[in-house]
RNA sequence: GUCUCAGUAGCUCAGUUGGAUAGAGCAACAGCCUUCUAAGCUGUGGGUCGGGGGUUCGAGUCCCUCCUGAGACGCCA
């Protein structure tokens, strides 16, 4: 597949072996370690040129010989390398045909081990707590939020398949002036019966209400800072509508979050650390942290930061005060070794504010403090806006999805069993997918067909080519349940018969292979659009295999390998998906 | 104005430490279901990688500069 990841040039674990085995014929000729030269390595842009390629240019300074003299010279020295089916120079460079037979089957065994391939153990005794969804109380979950709760949840699955103990934080936007904007909303043009009838819709239609109106009239935003004040200061009739607006809000959350198979550790909002940043604020005071300005309290933070505020002139807490009681409250309660807080990349200097603070604390936890930026979701070119009304509720977007996939199954499958159980797992697939696949950083323009495409690079071109494997695996009667070692096909073919690994076959072992990789780099850049990326590619070189090599009905060893195969791609599949945060269905 | 991020096919996007002729998906058009699920596969067309300099054997990738877009920039979160 040319869009593979071999094509990519991923740098993937099994292939490095054999980079290593390859170099090793080169190490007395060239002067270079086995090492320097497999760093060298990589795959030729176009396969038919060979599996892997050696450039020679860097080296023709050391060995002060032109590059395609030693490409013709290093290829002679292969001769005698097993895994080495046939190797040439073409120009400076040097390219090498692997031997398939012997790679598939060392692949396939490798795979099938599942010592390192899904998990491993690079961060067992180590703590990461991430903050990921925090929708805001009294106002609807959005598409906007779906980005930090699909990432968050991503990247939480992924850690701990290194053993990494992961924490899942909401941190619910429970408190703040907009609180003192809802009530002074509530108290003004509100009305109960209506209200209780559609809380959020409601309370968010009061909310916009009221920021039209603050623009006419800015004495209003004045009340609403009282207001807040009078919460904070423990008024018990607002603080009774605030923990009604909390509960209408969450029993609302909760329905979306079942049906993305969201779980949390712990929901704790903001109003959480209330009690907790006197403290903060005293300690900022003793470590002379704290200066007076324009009536305010703030941190200053030198040339290149503007000061951080920590309490406004009228003494309320603000959004840094809270962050900073958070922080300290999860490095010490959950010992978390890095805290990773996984919001819209509008939030860069807020955090780097935070974290600058910690450092001038003194904590050296600071420095394992991340902000896990994405970009914004926009509609229409525009940014969503609670405050103008302008969003698209996830909600409505996740039943969009389920009504159409349940149109395509009575048109394609009408006999499926559970039938809307599948529907759900594929409508809900399709959305999550569709934000995962795409570089965190990247702005998103949500459009209603874009996010519920089924066809091409899409979660359920994914889970359609799970679902095959297991069609597959179930009528040749081999077919086990979850990503359990036990699950594998256990006939390897042991002969190496020519002609038995054709071309998909070979791109399909390839791509496979670089899934360990992809899981590693996934965590240490945080991105988990690498691995919904490879997982396209792995279907797309899976989908070729199937169209080309009939599986059912063939015969001995290469059935057993293609067999195996296909259990591989199964087993590689389901794990990328429950990365992902994403259903397998084995049929749909 | 300052800072940050981005600019690759009509649209949405891939392109690891600089490597060979820049790739997918969607949309368009043309093929493939008596054969393991056609939510699939194959093929065709489609590009000054925002512009211009520079670094070097080699730049979509690194540096500088300009243009464009988005975001942030003290009492919202």
């Amino acid at each position: 597949m040319s869009g593979s990841a071999v094509e990519r040039r991923e740098d993937v674990m099994v292939l490095q072996r054999y980079k290593l085995q390859i170099a090793s014929h080169f190490v007395a000729q060239t002067g270079w370690t086995a090492e320097e030269l497999a760093n060298l390595m990589e795959v030729p842009p176009d396969r038919t040129l060979g599996d892997l390629a050696l450039p020679c240019f860097k080296l023709a300074k050391t060995m002060r010989l032109a590059p395609p003299v030693i490409a013709q010279a290093l290829a002679q020295d292969l001769q005698t390398c097993t895994i080495v089916h046939h190797a040439e120079a073409t120009g400076g460079y040097l390219n090498v045909r692997l031997t398939r037979e012997t790679v598939t089957t060392d692949t396939l065994v490798h795979l099938r081990s599942n010592e390192t391939v899904f998990q491993d153990a690079r961060g067992a005794g180590q703590t990461v707590a991430i903050d990921l969804s925090s929708p805001n109380i009294a106002k609807p979950f959005s598409m906007g939020h779906l980005r930090s709760t699909v990432i968050g949840t991503a990247l939480a699955n992924l850690f701990e398949t290194s053993g990494y103990k992961t924490v899942r934080i909401n941190h619910l936007g429970d408190w703040g002036t907009q609180f003192g904007k809802i009530i002074v909303a509530y108290r003004t043009y509100g009305d109960e019966a209506t209200v209780s009838a559609n809380p959020i819709t409601e309370l968010n239609r009061l909310y916009v209400q009221f920021h039209e109106e603050a623009n006419e009239r800015p004495e209003l935003d004045d009340a609403a800072r009282a207001a807040f004040k009078r919460l904070e200061d423990g008024n018990e009739e607002d603080l009774t509508l605030w923990r009604y607006m909390i509960d209408v809000s969450m029993k609302e959350f909760e329905k979306t979050y079942r049906l993305l198979g969201t779980k949390f550790d712990y929901n704790l909002g903001e109003s959480f650390y209330n009690d907790k940043m006197d403290a903060v604020v005293d300690e900022l005071r003793e470590k002379g942290l704290l200066e007076e300005s324009d009536g305010a309290e703030v941190v200053q933070l030198g040339e290149t930061m503007p000061p951080c505020l920590i309490r406004r002139s009228d003494g309320a807490t603000l959004y840094p005060t809270r962050d900073l009681a958070a922080a300290l409250y999860r490095a010490r309660h959950f010992h978390a070794d890095h805290l990773l807080y996984v919001v819209g990349g509008e939030q860069r200097l807020h955090f780097q504010q935070v974290f600058a603070v910690l450092r001038k604390m003194g904590y050296t936890f600071a420095d394992a403090c991340e902000h896990i930026a994405f970009g914004l979701m926009r509609m229409g070119g525009k940014k969503m806006s609670t405050r103008k009304g302008q969003i698209v509720r996830l909600q409505e977007v996740l039943d969009e999805a389920i009504t159409r996939a349940r149109a395509i199954i009575e048109e394609k499958n009408p006999h499926l069993q559970n039938a809307d159980a599948v529907a759900r797992a594929v409508g809900v697939g399709a959305v999550i997918f569709n934000d995962l696949k795409t570089y965190r950083l990247h702005d998103i323009d949500f459009t209603m067909d874009t996010a519920l495409a089924f066809d091409g690079e899409t979660g359920p071109y994914v889970q359609y080519a799970h679902a095959r494997t297991c069609s597959i695996l179930r009528k040749a009667g081999v077919l086990q349940a979850g990503p359990s070692v036990e699950g594998w096909v256990t006939s390897l073919p042991n002969t190496h018969a020519e002609d038995a690994v054709d071309d998909a076959t070979w791109y399909l072992t390839l791509t496979l292979q670089g899934i360990e990789a992809i899981r590693v780099r996934a965590i240490e850049e945080r991105d988990p659009s690498l691995v919904a990326k490879h997982a396209l590619d792995i279907a797309q070189a899976f989908n070729r295999f199937y169209h080309d090599c009939p599986i059912l009905t063939s015969d001995g060893e290469l059935k057993a390998m293609r067999l195996a195969l296909t259990d591989a791609v199964r087993v590689a599949l389901l794990h990328a998906m429950t990365w992902l945060g994403i259903e397998a269905p084995s049929e749909i």
